[in-house]
RNA sequence: GUGGGUGUAGCUCAGUUGGUUAGAGUACCAGAUUGUGGCUCUGGGGGUCGUGGGUUCAAAUCCCAUCACCCACCCCA
């Protein structure tokens, strides 16, 4: 049996990578729009960063993560996410010392052990972002409004976009003890998750889909009416920034994110018709998290996108097709004793920065011609005797199938202009 | 971790109540066309029928186990 991949993982090969590579280019260039740059980290740290920086008490931590142990007994991680390694990186480099606000976004894979499903890999790929050293509310509204931009810049343009505020870690506390007053007289009409919710996380019970925790909970009390007066003036403050900016959003009194260090704004992106995992991106404010691992008391805010869903989501509207390999020109050989020659033009094109290319199947002309057609080649130049022995090359336009002969002196001008005409004459 | 569905050529799939050498389309290669692509025709390579065991004279087909994929729960990207 042969090895195929580890379950959960897949391959991307051609022509699929390059809807990754014009997907990430997007991503790339509207976080650069925002004044973000890139950081990358390693894909795994040490165990304890997760613990403490994710949350003991979320189903990452409890369940999901790739733990192993190196060969000196290091227990290390493969990353679930990527929130907790910048903050690391800034505490270890002291980035915070420099120009604030940081604005850091990231790219690549993560790990999460889980059942696969549609939308759901055990390595998957985030884009993300993150901003550390303001905790003004019109920071939030600005990741949002390049979230919102970013799955415009890819072609997604139904989107929905749920936000909450989950407080600081006092309201939310004495909200919490609110809602745990509430449902203790009525946890035995819960259903028997629920009964389990109750206890680790009672916010969750509000998201339950059983019809009767729904009836159970009806006139229960609301976070936002817990709120402090200075979490809830933040969030006014976001909700208004975002609609007067043209953002459409839907407060989403439910929403509560499972990672700990989650403070004020949390937010949702969800596309509907791409199946159950319909969540595209997530993210919140998290003022807590690089205290909390012993770094300076710094605000932060991000979010992640998710790349395999945001790619569902644009199959289901059939947009951004595969398209043909964009080879512009093949060198055809006509006969072995050419070779040479031809290698010597072929470099020749690709010095000029033309995307070349030639057979390596010793194919006769007729196979080769096949290939470039397939190959989606828009000009052949064919290398025989006549042309050596002449100092000419023949050329042949794939679109119209007019031949003619270019003095080898002159052949990058002239290749050139063919292409260009061609693009033009196709642009009609 | 729980539940349901599906595993036959690179891909999409057929394969009758168990019956001899497992097929088609497509893709790939070659020839028709010796220096010229798309269309057509002809031919070719390619399968341990997911894997292991069992029943049987005989298994792609029936039974058991296992693995993988798909879908859903949980949770999230």
């Amino acid at each position: 049996m042969p090895i195929k991949a580890p379950r959960g993982t897949y391959d991307i090969l051609p022509p699929d990578s390059r809807k990754w590579q014009a997907m990430e280019q997007s991503l790339k260039r509207v976080a650069h729009i925002y004044g973000y740059e890139e950081i990358r980290t390693p894909v795994f740290e040490h165990t304890e960063l997760f613990e403490r920086g994710v949350g003991e008490g979320t189903d990452i931590v409890s369940k999901e993560m790739y733990t192993f142990f190196d060969k000196s007994g290091r227990s290390l991680t493969l990353r679930p996410e990527m929130t907790a390694s910048c903050a690391r990186a800034l505490i270890e480099h002291s980035a915070h010392t420099g120009l604030l606000p940081l604005k850091w976004f990231y790219c690549g894979p993560m790990f999460r052990y889980d059942r696969p499903q549609s939308g759901r890999y055990r390595q998957f790929h985030q884009f993300g972002a993150e901003v550390f050293g303001s905790s003004s509310p019109l920071v939030d509204a600005e990741v949002l409004m390049m979230v919102v931009r970013m799955l415009q810049s890819i072609g997604l343009t139904e989107y929905l976009l749920h936000i909450n505020s989950v407080g600081c870690p006092s309201c939310r506390d004495s909200y919490r003890q609110e809602l745990l007053d509430f449902i203790n007289p009525i946890v035995n009409d819960l259903c028997p998750d629920c009964r389990q919710r109750s206890r680790a996380n009672p916010l969750r019970v509000l998201d339950c889909k059983e019809s009767r925790c729904h009836e159970a909970i009806k006139g229960h009390p609301r976070l936002l009416d817990h709120l402090c007066s200075g979490c809830a003036r933040h969030y006014q403050r976001v909700r208004d920034t975002l609609t007067r900016q043209g953002i459409c959003f839907e407060h989403d009194d439910r929403l509560v994110r499972g990672l700990d260090y989650y403070t004020n704004t949390a937010f949702e992106i969800h596309i509907p018709g791409i199946g159950a995992q319909s969540a595209v991106g997530g993210g919140g404010r998290y003022n807590g998290l690089v205290k909390a691992i012993e770094g300076p008391d710094l605000p932060g805010i991000g979010f992640a996108l998710g790349l395999e869903r945001l790619l569902l989501a644009l199959e289901k509207q059939d947009s951004a097709l595969p398209g043909k390999r964009d080879l512009e020109v093949f060198v055809a050989v006509m006969e072995a004793e050419y070779e040479d020659e031809a290698v010597t033009i072929l470099q020749q094109l690709r010095d000029a920065g033309i995307v070349a290319d030639k057979d390596y199947l010793e194919r006769k002309a007729r196979a080769q011609l096949k290939y470039a057609d397939k190959s989606g080649a828009a000009l052949v130049l064919f290398v025989g005797a006549d042309e050596v022995k002449q100092g000419f090359v023949t050329v042949r336009n794939m679109i119209n199938k007019e031949q003619t002969a270019i003095l080898r002196t002159g052949l990058i001008p002239a290749i050139t202009r063919l292409l260009h005409h061609n693009e033009e004459a196709q642009a009609q």
